[in-house]
DNA sequence: AATGAATGAGGATTCATTCAT
DNA sequence: GATGAATGAATCCTCATTCAT
């Protein structure tokens, strides 16, 4: 029998190493070599085991989105009202685990390949739809337009990750807030 | 017989061919050559010129954020109240010439290469900081917290102007002005 | 409880994969994944049997030579005059057991490696010499230059086979009957 | 002004290192560097100039097949009766321009792709067809059956060509003629 | 007996950049 | 002023092969 069950792990080893690395890098030209290097395998397994570089990049940006719909709904569930709801939307967005710096890098490179890269645009149109139909969700007891105002919101969030990218703008969590109740509140 | 004046014509027109050939391409993965032969002229002159890759994105840049500076000039001059003078500011980040598929994507070239590129770092920070300064300006007399205003108002235009990127969200403008009334109409 | 006397039929199995592969491929460039994947079996097993990749393809090389000797010796059980003798080699290169499609493409595969491959130089020798031995002795009774005639239609044996192996000419056997009547007969 | 019209004379070399290279190294596994070396340039020129691998080999097989063409040629130039006519044809196959090591390997080159490639495939069926058409109409006053002998000659030059490529059979052109005499005299 | 895991070596290809003219 | 020529360096990817289990 040999060595059992590993291809979870180096996958998993590989998505870390992915993110962390652009995270490392600064830039959206991150190697599969250097991935690899990172997640302490040969560049030869992450195309064994993936296939393709778009396809590393896909499966760690598919991870991200998994653990954003994560901490969403665990926000969600802690909240009982449509104030509160909304409020965890904009949380979840912001939480440590979404908000490290090679998430957020990675999210530039799904906006930066969308355009060309098919498999990404899904993703982020599937991102963008879920979180738009939650905050409408949430909105529709708090404002006569919910859809202007998850509109704006989705938006808002995806500006600030932008910034955020830069290193700046601590508060970014706040700015959204605050938004979110001037809107709201009359 | 030596051309004289190239130089500014060349210039001119490898900026142009940069921000069309991003625009063309819909990655920023873009080539001096393809830039250059988009101008009609040879690559080796493109370097003669700028000096390297990212000195061209550097001027192209500074073009657009020149273009931007003028069109936010005119607009203000037109306005005479403070919400006429907030609402040009963002007038002017829509105004076609701004908000062209090439332009648009040039915007995401600098904020992904910003971080790794002292050059396009300061760049954006001088966009950001005069965006910022003339938002504040122009919200003091409608809002108490105009630099929250502005704040937002920045990180907004930025996430729609991503949106944009992808061809989505044509109502970009009227978004960012709905929340500036939002905000400032209590 | 390990499987006692697999090596046979995984060797078996080995060498049909890898002609069968050489044909659905239509290329000489076949990888040993390929192979082991038809013949379902681990690639490592491949090199556990054989030794590499080249004495896989010798090992193939070798069963259809031995197919070929197989058919070349029933058919010359059933002839009994010298004309008969001659046509049943003819026949033996072309019946179906030798003419498939991927025992076609897998002769090419020899020639191509003979030069750089003294093994399956020695192969390919072998089954020169025993054609013409084959054919000069089955000949010398129906015509003055038996070793010319043998020369000639083993060429024209090899030409037909390397046409055959685009698809084509599906007459290849009439053409080399024909060839040797109008050789023999006067 | 830059040095110029080097491209013809690249091209020329690297179509001769192409053809020299797959001569001297026996395997039709020939590097776009090794093929590159021999010209004297670096691997990047030729993909320059050629665009690819498979354009490379495209290119030479081109050039072989025009030499074949010029050698056909001049050899029919000089031939007044038909006999004379169907000989040519064949020592033009012999002769030693089309006789090289290298460009009996190239052939093969040739034949082994033709499967998997288009391109290639378009180019042997060229030849095929330019050198049966020849042919036919050389023996159509030697023969009752032009087509028949046609066929039989371009096969068997096919077979004398396979294994010259292996360095064997000086004899090959003797074959060839021989078999054309048995065949038109009765 | 058999295989999943893993890699090193090598190959095609791209591209920014330099230089002689 | 301008360019064709040329390349080195880097990157993705493939594949035969080895090894522990």
């Amino acid at each position: 029998m040999p060595k059992l069950g590993m291809e979870p792990l180096r996958r998993d080893a590989l998505e870390t190493a992915t993110i962390a690395e652009i995270g490392a890098a600064g830039t959206l030209d991150v190697t599969v070599s250097a991935i690899a290097r990172r997640a302490g395998v040969s560049s030869a397994l992450a195309h064994h085991y993936f296939g393709g570089k778009d396809q590393i990049f896909a499966s760690a940006m598919r991870r991200i989105l998994r653990d954003f719909g994560a901490e969403v709904r665990a926000a969600l569930r802690a909240a009982d009202t449509p104030q509160a709801r909304a409020e965890a939307l904009i949380e979840a967005s912001f939480a440590a685990s979404c908000f490290a710096p090679g998430t957020i890098r990675a999210w530039m490179t799904l906006y930066a390949q969308a355009p060309v890269n098919p498999a990404m645009q899904r993703l982020l149109r599937l991102y963008q739809r879920r979180l738009r139909s939650n905050l409408t969700h949430a909105l529709r007891p708090l404002t006569p337009q919910p859809e202007a105002a998850a509109q704006m919101l989705g938006a808002l969030i995806d500006g600030l990750y932008l910034r955020a990218a830069l290193g700046e703008d601590p508060g970014a969590k706040d700015v959204a807030l605050t938004a979110l109740h001037r809107w709201t509140t009359p």
